[in-house]
DNA sequence: GTCTATATGGCGATAGAC
DNA sequence: GTCTATCGCCATATAGAC
């Protein structure tokens, strides 16, 4: 625990505000969850707003950033699909609220991240390029694949979102059979899109 | 325009919860949305809790039921899913922001769908039935209907939820760009869906 | 039923002691 | 740097005139 009290504030900050939103959370509560006074937080921050943006960059850009260096990477497209399915399980699976969570606050402000993408350096128009070329490999199939990876990143992100819903009405509320259909999901996505992409 | 002022309110208090949320949501932009005093909302409803659970009930029970009847319809698979794409789609496209309230209303409260799941009288284990039997039809494919389900509301849902970024990324921040990829949606998922289900 | 005015509490932010 | 105390504002909710 030799943390400074700076990374002490901003995990705490980074714990709730991913699981209740800018609109949701107190720093009160960010205080608690760091154990320590209020006033701390406008410290070393400011504002509410200035550690919701420090938290909010961040998260957004190892996210982001992860779609796209799997996309240009080398290799067939199976190869491609298959590496990013397997990566991206597991990201979303050890941070299970991130999706929702800068999904919920870009449809709040869409500036944040547009202000983020410019400082990133990032030009969109590329993105499109790298899912069609890519590196020396083939093209990612005959499908626009734009479509292929909306309806990758959905069927990925949704089982995580809507895990109350689906738990409660495909598994009679048990957590544990849940998990268990979580842990299939990297195989059966890999099946389907693989499929989905065949000629 | 010969609506009751209660019918006023319960409107307003619809767009605006639907757009930000239980927490985002002032009642004093719903009394201005519904070109009215604030008190009668309080007059009418009593409380924000109570008004806002209003809206949840109705949204929630519309939404999920149509799930529900589209699965036990009768006919092929194939039928049902196609059945269930086109009607979904343009659900969703009347109401864009319905399915991420839902989703984001039930990971803050999830005793709200339950109550409310309480009193509709939908037993859970029956909808994994009426999935895998159907009346009088074939079972869904040899993968586990939840699985399928489970996919296709990503692939149908997730255009709509990650819309900002999505169109930022992908289609240079152009809305007609991205409204011409959301009315091809309807097609490739039902391709997508029926190659994922072929033995 | 509908309004204005106000009570009440909570939250972000700051002042100031240590 | 860290705390206690408090300011000022805004949001929900209510009181009371009309």
């Amino acid at each position: 625990m030799d943390k400074t009290t700076e990374e002490k504030i901003y995990e705490a900050a980074r714990r709730i505000f991913i699981l209740k939103g800018m609109d949701g959370t107190r720093m009160q509560e960010i205080a608690d969850e760091a154990g320590m006074n209020k006033a701390l937080l406008h410290y070393y921050f400011r504002s509410k707003e200035n550690l919701f943006k420090a938290v909010f960059k961040d998260t957004f850009s190892k996210f982001f950033n992860k779609v796209r260096e799997t996309l240009i990477s080398d290799g067939t497209t199976s190869d491609k699909l298959t590496a990013f399915i397997e990566y991206y399980v597991d990201l979303i699976q050890a941070n299970p609220y991130v999706p929702q969570f800068i999904i919920n606050e870009i449809n709040r402000d869409p500036q944040v991240m547009k202000s983020q993408m410019f400082e990133s350096g990032i030009e969109p128009q590329n993105i499109i390029e790298l899912l069609t070329k890519g590196k020396g490999s083939e093209k990612l199939s005959k499908m626009d694949p734009r479509h292929i990876v909306v309806s990758l990143l959905g069927m990925l992100i949704f089982p995580f979102a809507g895990r109350p819903l689906l738990q409660m009405v495909y598994f009679n509320d048990d957590p544990e059979a849940y998990n268990q259909f979580l842990s299939e999901r990297k195989e059966v996505v890999k099946n389907m899109i693989l499929k989905m992409i065949e000629e």
